[in-house]
DNA sequence: TATAGAATTGACGTAAACGTAAAAGGCGCA
DNA sequence: TGCGCCTTTTACGTTTACGTCAATTCTATA
């Protein structure tokens, strides 16, 4: 319903990968391929952690995005925020050594190590803690169980 | 400014626990009492989770609330929600032999021992892959901090 | 060309456990 | 009588990572 002209038309439509073999892929694919939703790609997108390209308004995600998406992943995973991932990422720089985008990542590596070495611990506790009484409340059922043979000691 | 009759007056001031031994804290004690907010209290009171009695409008907490107070915690600690405190409290009845009561809570305390195992399963597994990929980024780290005597394997 | 299937933006909803004012009432004490 | 402290209720704010519509537009295909 909207005219457009002949030139545009042929350059956007269809063939999406028409400049290189660049190997370009649209939302669905993307969110299939990494098991993600749409939403996510797209609140990744709105936090600055991905930008893809656009034919129009279509999302084109290169090998760069999926580069940074299995990051993204990797993060998320070992229970990095999507701040820190992103802090991470922004320090990375084509052009140079990085070395400050790995001292960042080690800096902030070692953090979250010890982050979830407390919560194993904590989590340890826990076990132990519920552990224990649920052997006590399993005491309380059996002997209420057995209700003979009782009074004494 | 509201004029009150001398009998209440005198029923409501001062000395809290003129009943009996009942031993009655306002919600400042209790709160330091048990490390948590007065929020929290009103909160856990909003949530049907306790019930202290009123002295007007001011809260009351007997040994009674104490004690629910106390399993909130430990429920808390392993990792219970509210209102799996909140189910397993509601059936306890003083006057019965609260088998069901215990059953419910096996059972709860069962699957949160799985949950807890799992999630310590799921922190192990980020604990190595992070561990992985720090000594990767300690290796790049190192290389860099030395260029010389490099170009072969 | 009609229609189903993608994709878009925008915006409100969710979960959990409180935090944080705001405005006001009641208490003892000097 | 004024001050300060404790307490009350009400209600919106916080955090994180999305979920879930809704209204539209685009595109491919039969």
């Amino acid at each position: 319903m909207k005219l457009i002209s002949a030139g545009e038309t042929a350059a956007n439509t269809n063939n999406v990968s028409v400049e290189a073999g660049e190997d370009l892929v649209r939302i669905g694919e993307m969110a299939k391929k990494y098991g993600v939703t749409l939403r996510t790609l797209r609140f990744y997108e709105d936090k600055g952690l991905l930008n893809p390209q656009r034919d129009g308004s279509t999302r084109l995600y290169t090998r760069r995005d999926k580069a940074r998406l299995k990051l993204i992943l990797l993060g998320r995973k070992v229970g990095f925020s999507l701040r820190d991932v992103k802090q991470m990422m922004d320090l990375y720089d084509p052009t140079g050594s990085n070395t400050k985008q790995l001292r960042l990542a080690l800096d902030k590596s070692e953090k979250q190590l010890a982050r979830l070495q407390k919560q194993r611990a904590l989590i340890d506790d826990a076990i132990n803690e519920l552990s224990g009484s649920m052997s006590a409340v399993r005491q309380m059922l059996a002997e209420r169980s057995v209700p003979q043979a009782s009074a004494a000691s």
